[in-house]
RNA sequence: CGGGGAGUAGCGCAGCUUGGUUAGCGCGCCUGCUUUGGGAGCAGGAGGCCGCGGGUUCAAAUCCCGCCUCCCCGACCA
């Protein structure tokens, strides 16, 4: 360690607030060089190292590794239309001539061209590509050091099939080597539903490990074991043959001044009240008046009805609107559309198509805007009084909603995204005509899958998930070192030179040691510094050494145990092997 | 993009309200001696474009204007 490129931080640093930032920081694995670009030191890399050989070990018995360039012309993305959707994420330059150039931020289009390049016959197909490369996405927020960085290590794989069972079969062989990989990471994760949104295509799953700190958010239900993030989450069908409420017509009653939802419930109680329990606002059916624009930059008129006592998740309904997008309706358009009361908006307001959240369930019964100033309907039964023009997942999910499957309270909570797996299917290859002969000469268009894993990420989630209040904790398999052995006490040769040798012995047996053979720290520094530094073994040449006895430390559970210096090297070599 | 906070030594901070010697403290760093099982002691030393630009003033880290950057929360995000 005296010559290893590293320093350790004694205070946490301004820069970082979660605990895996704060701890890679101090420990000197990591270091920041611009606003979510990191420079990995020599511990740092060597966790990064070990990940990337599992993922490797694992996606080589499904995959075949190349390599492809970061640094990317611009047509590809053109063909795939992504030049433009991709927006602001896209880090771009220009070369010397002024041709637009990026840096890779995915590479289906990369991958897609090449295997256009090289196949020609059904013949070589199935197909899976991977490679481990750096990506680029100028993220409008990057956070939280190497969790979430504009420049960050990715596998990507792409599978490429020539019909939905093969994809069927690429995507399944790719779910169960992330399975593998993060069982090995020692990751705990969780596989939820998402929407396939910008990347198109059918299924779509993300690995998620739960953590406080992650940025996406995803129920489980404890029961069936049902998983989706927020954006995908379903809502439970509508009970078969449920039988229309009993309730009087619809009536239409006075409540003037009376635009918001809190208005109208305290409205009703003070002039309508229901006999059996005070007005709520889930009594309500709240109806929210939007400008959908389409790709082609055309806009429209959308009213969506959720209920009252919820609020519009963006994304729900734009995964459901895409690749349209939405904005709420300005004082313009509502000038441009006379015939919407403003705070008074009901179901099927002249005419403009009504899309209703899957959560209002037919013959059910509400109170909403009766399409006149200052007033509402009571009593409007959807299927009896009125038809939406379809259905959307708009509405936000929360903690202890039905299960759509089993109608058990779903469970929340955040996670990290370790991966995400699609099956793209066919838009890429179509976008950029990748089809090849089949057994009767006719072109076919290859079906795609696209699989990633965040490799530098999962660097921050170990850590995240591997520590204590002294420091880092590493797991066996990814930590830096074996083994770090330091020198305590009276340094009076005797035991630095049994705490080199035992260095040299260990390393000769195929462990790898880091040795605190700094000059001049006192004890104290030198056990903070191992705490912090983590590896899963620390081994004390200190007062012992002049009986022959060195002391161990397991750095997870703080047992120790004092054996002797001349059979050190080959317990330590068993007890390493057999816990890897 | 909206809200909040911050830029002073390698790191963490004080000083700014109320302008005024040579800009300070802790840690780290260098030299020497002492010390050595949980972040040592003494002595000496190096290290600053006080974010940038302009303004006010006899005088600006401090007051005024403009700009830049970073961090956090939210929005957004395969």
């Amino acid at each position: 360690m005296s010559s290893l490129f590293f320093s350790t931080l004694r205070e946490d640093p301004v820069e970082a607030e979660v605990p895996s930032h704060i701890l890679l920081l101090r420990g000197g694995y990591i270091r920041r060089c611009a606003p979510g670009i990191y420079s990995f030191l020599p511990l740092g890399w060597r966790v990064h190292a070990k990940i990337e050989a599992i993922v490797r070990e694992e996606m080589d018995l499904i995959a075949q590794e190349i390599h492809l360039p970061a640094l990317l012309p611009r047509e590809p993305y053109e063909l795939s239309n992504r030049w433009t959707e991709y927006g602001d994420e896209i880090f771009r330059l220009k070369d010397r001539k002024g041709n637009d150039m990026l840096l890779g931020p995915t590479h289906e289009e990369i991958f897609t061209l090449l295997v256009k390049d090289v196949c020609s016959s059904y013949r070589q197909f199935p197909l899976s590509l991977y490679q481990i490369q750096w990506k680029y996405r100028d993220e409008a927020r990057p956070r939280a050091g190497v969790l979430r960085g504009r420049e960050f290590l990715m596998k990507d794989s792409y599978s490429f099939d020539l019909d939905d069972e093969g994809l069927a079969a690429s995507y399944a062989a790719h779910r169960a080597a992330y399975m593998r990989i993060f069982d090995r990471l020692g990751l705990d994760y969780v596989a939820v539903h998402a929407h396939s949104g910008a990347m198109g295509g059918s299924a779509s799953e993300e690995f998620l490990c739960p953590s406080e700190v992650g940025e996406d958010r995803f129920v489980t239900c404890p029961k069936c074991g049902y998983a989706s993030n927020l954006e995908a989450a379903e809502v439970p069908g509508s009970t078969t043959g449920a039988p229309m409420v009993e309730v009087p017509p619809a009536q239409v009653v006075d409540t003037p001044g009376a635009g918001t939802i809190d208005s109208v419930v305290a409205c009703l109680e003070t002039h309508h009240p229901r006999g059996d329990r005070p007005w709520r606002a889930g009594d309500t059916l709240k109806n929210l008046a939007l400008m959908v624009r389409s790709p082609s930059g055309d806009e429209t008129p959308l009213i969506v009805g959720i209920p009252g006592d919820r609020e519009l998740d963006q994304r729900r309904l734009e995964a459901h609107l895409y690749p349209a997008t939405f904005r709420p309706m300005s004082d313009e358009d509502f000038s441009a559309h006379p015939e919407l009361v403003k705070g008074y908006i009901g179901p099927r307001a002249a005419g403009i198509r009504y899309l209703l959240d899957a959560m209002v369930q037919p013959g059910s019964s509400w109170v909403t805007g009766a399409n006149q100033p200052d007033r509402h309907v009571v009593g409007l039964v959807v299927g009896r009084d009125f038809e939406p023009d379809g259905s959307v997942l708009a509405a936000d999910v929360r903690e202890g909603d039905p299960c759509p499957r089993c109608r058990g309270e779903l469970r929340m909570q955040r996670g990290i995204e370790l991966g995400h797996i699609f099956a793209l299917g066919r838009k890429f290859a179509a976008a950029l005509g990748l089809a090849v002969l089949d057994q009767e000469g006719k072109p076919v268009t290859v079906t795609m899958g696209s699989y990633g894993i965040g490799i530098s990420r999962i660097v921050a989630v170990l850590a995240e998930k591997n520590h204590d209040d002294a420091g880092l904790v590493w797991p066996r398999r990814v930590a830096p070192a074996d083994l770090h052995v330091l020198v305590a006490g009276r340094s009076d040769g005797a035991t630095s030179e049994a705490a080199q040798r035992l260095a040299a012995e260990c390393s000769a047996r195929g462990l790898t040691v880091l040795l605190d053979d700094r000059p001049g720290l006192s004890a104290g520094e030198r056990f903070g510094d191992a705490d912090l530094l983590g590896m899963p073994t620390i081994v004390v040449c200190g007062r012992g050494v002049a009986r022959g006895l060195v002391e161990t430390k397991d750095r997870a559970t703080g047992e120790r145990s004092e054996i002797a210096l001349d059979e050190a090297a080959g317990r330590l070599e068993s007890l390493v092997s057999q816990r890897r």
